[in-house]
RNA sequence: GGGGGGGUUCCAGAGCGGUCAAAUGGGACGGACUGUAAAUCCGUUACUUCGGUUUCGAAGGUUCGAAUCCUUCCCCCCCCA
């Protein structure tokens, strides 16, 4: 069986490590947890590498546990944070709980015998906990001395903005946590991302005054882009886990369109394949890196793992169309329920059908019947920019008239927003 | 309580009565090149019925004219007590 930690360490998923963890972990069967946010229903790329790190412990014949934030996440975490957040509202904070859990449940194994998943919420042990008790039990065993030597309060002290009683309990909160797995799950080991060492080191530190017992941690890196930039964010925002909020087409595409410096980190930090099989496809790439080996295998594994086999085929076709061999005879031939299948996942405007046929002038359709640019200036401007395509052909005039003569099937407008970016507008 | 500095377009940061929709840098977006890569170069970066219209912490005022001057208010930083 792999071993847990040195998996981690080659694929340079290991940032922090408390001493005597390897050794815990190599004495058999061990618990050890992450805890996710509730901060919206779905998870994104970024706690995607902390779900699977859950899953290689699994593998590693350990027993992961879940935590699910429906506490913590009424106190908002610190870490990282340079300004203090607004609380959620209960109602949004139940909704975002059953989304997250949902996700969790179809990456983890919650039926192989001793090493079962398992997923808790935090709030069930906090919601019986009044603040006097909480105070008495948990406060008294940590120093105010040693939170606020925490870099995530030390920095918010010595910043403009302060920092509420509320943030700065939290650690204490989350240490909590930690020590109540560890008391009733036999939980000894917290995993999490490198702005977590605080809040996790808390927690041992909590355990071992509260109760003299022994707890471990480990810590992966933050991850970034080749270029330094922060990982998981396009022009549209964040890369979500949830379907609803990111197609599997756009989904895949995120992962396809990865540089090649970042394809090579992200196959180590998100696939299971082995380290044989990395350096296989690396070299294989190098070889030959127009055919972008290595962006469609990691795009391809991550996609199915995420969202399934149907889904990753829907995206590799929809790419294909749209990529390779996206002529608009071939649209022609197609029913108007072969095109939507196409298009699945390709955001999608729908105008009215009278209105075309009288005509629509180019900035109008794009800033007021559709949403595919914010205003008419900026229609113009990327009109006069040549970043504009419509059924495949650019667009040159701002003045431009479309009618239903340029409807694809009587039906369809595919726009392009530069080269990567479609939309289909529907006229019915 | 006393004294000083400051709040400018996504961010940083110039401007200090007209030539300012506002320098410069960053970011973002688009174009060329390419491999839906990287690097590089180029363009755009308030809204508009293209006549104008609303922007420089807020509200008033002076002026033909204000981001720039005056008044009040709100917020932030620093020093002294």
């Amino acid at each position: 069986m792999m071993n847990f930690v040195e998996d981690l360490r080659w694929r340079g998923l290991l940032h922090d490590i408390m001493p005597g963890t390897e050794e815990k972990l190599a004495e058999g069967v061990t618990a050890g947890y992450i805890g996710f946010d509730p901060t919206a229903d779905s998870l994104h790329v970024g706690s995607l590498l902390q779900i699977l790190t859950l899953v290689r412990f699994q593998k590693a014949g350990h027993k992961p546990f879940a935590l699910v934030g429906g506490a913590t996440g009424m106190v908002g975490d610190p870490s990282g944070k340079s300004a203090e957040r607004n609380l959620l509202s209960e109602d949004i904070l139940n909704h975002n709980l059953a989304g997250i859990k949902n996700q969790l449940e179809q990456f983890l194994d919650f039926d192989c015998g001793a090493n079962s998943a398992e997923i808790v919420n935090n709030y069930d042990w906090f919601k019986n906990f009044t603040f006097l008790d909480f105070i008495r039990d948990a406060g008294k065993h940590i120093t105010v001395n040693y939170m606020m030597a925490k870099d995530s309060v030390k920095k918010r002290l010595e910043s403009e903005v302060g920092m509420s009683f509320t943030e700065f309990s939290y650690q204490l909160v989350q240490g909590y946590d930690f020590y109540y797995l560890w008391k009733h799950k036999n939980c000894v080991l917290q995993m999490g991302g490198s702005d977590q060492w605080g809040n996790i080191v808390t927690g041992t530190e909590f355990i071992r005054r509260k109760d003299g017992g022994e707890a471990f941690a480990i810590t992966s890196p933050l991850i970034k882009k080749a270029d330094g930039t922060k990982f998981g964010k396009t022009e549209g925002g964040n890369i979500w886990l949830s379907a609803d909020k990111t197609s599997p087409y756009q989904f895949y595409q995120f992962w396809l369109n990865a540089s090649d410096a970042d394809a090579e980190n992200y196959i180590k930090i998100f696939t299971f394949f082995t380290q044989n099989e990395v350096e296989e496809l690396i070299n294989n790439h190098l070889e030959s890196p127009h055919l972008r080996l290595l962006q469609k295998t990691l795009a391809a594994d991550i996609t199915t793992r995420v969202h399934g086999q149907n889904a990753l085929e829907t995206a590799l076709k929809t790419t294909d169309f749209l990529f390779n061999n996206g002529s608009l005879d071939f649209l022609k031939q197609l029913s108007t329920h072969q095109v939507l299948q196409i298009f699945e996942g390709i955001p999608q405007f729908t105008i009215n059908k009278d209105e075309i046929e009288t005509g629509i002038e180019a900035l109008t359709l794009f800033a007021e019947r559709t949403k595919i640019f914010t205003s008419k200036g900026e229609s113009k401007k990327m009109i006069d920019g040549g970043g504009v395509t419509v059924n495949r052909e650019k667009v040159t005039l701002s003045s431009k008239i479309f009618s239903e003569l340029d409807l694809i099937n009587n039906q369809f407008l595919i726009v392009q927003k530069g080269k990567k970016n479609y939309f289909l507008v529907i006229a019915s």
